[in-house]
DNA sequence: CGTTCGATGCACT
DNA sequence: GTGCATCGAACGT
């Protein structure tokens, strides 16, 4: 008989070990939002592991705020927070309570609900299916996240990431993109090659101008 | 192709 | 008041 891989929804225990373990791994893995009767879900493609108050590029790197509060948390809960005002980035928190770390998920390769994915990503008539959910702000806008969904219990809630079996070819890391300080470490995993994988971006310079 | 820049809300100093 | 774990439009080459 044919061994269709059932889907499983990754424990509490995958998310409570050493964050660039758990980055590398949710490569391939799926995040799934249950919203109303309908499911929509992608292949995780692209991570970045956050570690840490001496990352000073992690949220905890001020110590515990109001915010950052999920990163201290249990490990295996949802960490939304709003960016440049206008976008939702979803973060797996990972390691044991009291130490704060997670991984930001930066793009899918969208597997259901892809016209539900359209309807809520601006112009979404008009973008390849690769581009729905390419960029953290635009997977949670694809997939309907928003602050509601900050906390919420990644082992068993309405956003949930499964494993299906599927796993990716191969594996690149390189420095987190988007960021200013923290650039010399290497905590951004890719699935090599695929086209729904968010490039590094130019960045505007501080500006030293002369003097 | 490349780079620049505005939008837009809020946490934190 | 400053600075974002971004995005996409606009402009220059």
């Amino acid at each position: 008989m044919t061994s269709t891989p059932v889907a499983r929804v990754l424990p509490r225990s995958f998310y409570d070990r050493p964050t660039l373990t758990v980055a590398r791994e949710l490569l391939g893995k799926v995040l799934v939002h249950r919203v109303g009767r309908s499911v929509v879900s992608g292949m995780i493609l692209e991570t970045e592991a956050y570690i840490g108050e001496d990352d000073p590029a992690c949220h905890a790197a001020p110590g515990p705020t109001p915010r950052n509060a999920p990163l201290y948390g249990p490990p295996g809960h949802a960490y939304v927070y709003l960016n440049y005002g206008m976008h939702y980035l979803v973060n797996a928190v990972t390691e044991r309570e009291g130490s704060p770390a997670a991984v930001l998920i930066r793009a899918l390769q969208p597997l259901e609900g892809v016209s539900g994915m359209r309807r809520r990503r601006a112009r979404g008539d008009g973008l390849a299916e690769s581009d729905l959910c390419r960029g953290p702000g635009n997977l949670t806008r694809a997939l309907g996240i928003s602050l509601t969904q900050n906390l919420a219990d990644l082992a068993e809630s309405a956003l949930v990431i499964e494993d299906r079996g599927m796993a990716i070819a191969e594996v690149s890391r390189g420095p987190r993109v988007g960021i200013r300080v923290g650039v010399d470490r290497h905590w951004r995993f890719w699935a090599t090659g695929h086209p729904a994988v968010s490039g590094p971006r130019p960045r505007r310079r501080r500006t030293p101008v002369l003097r």
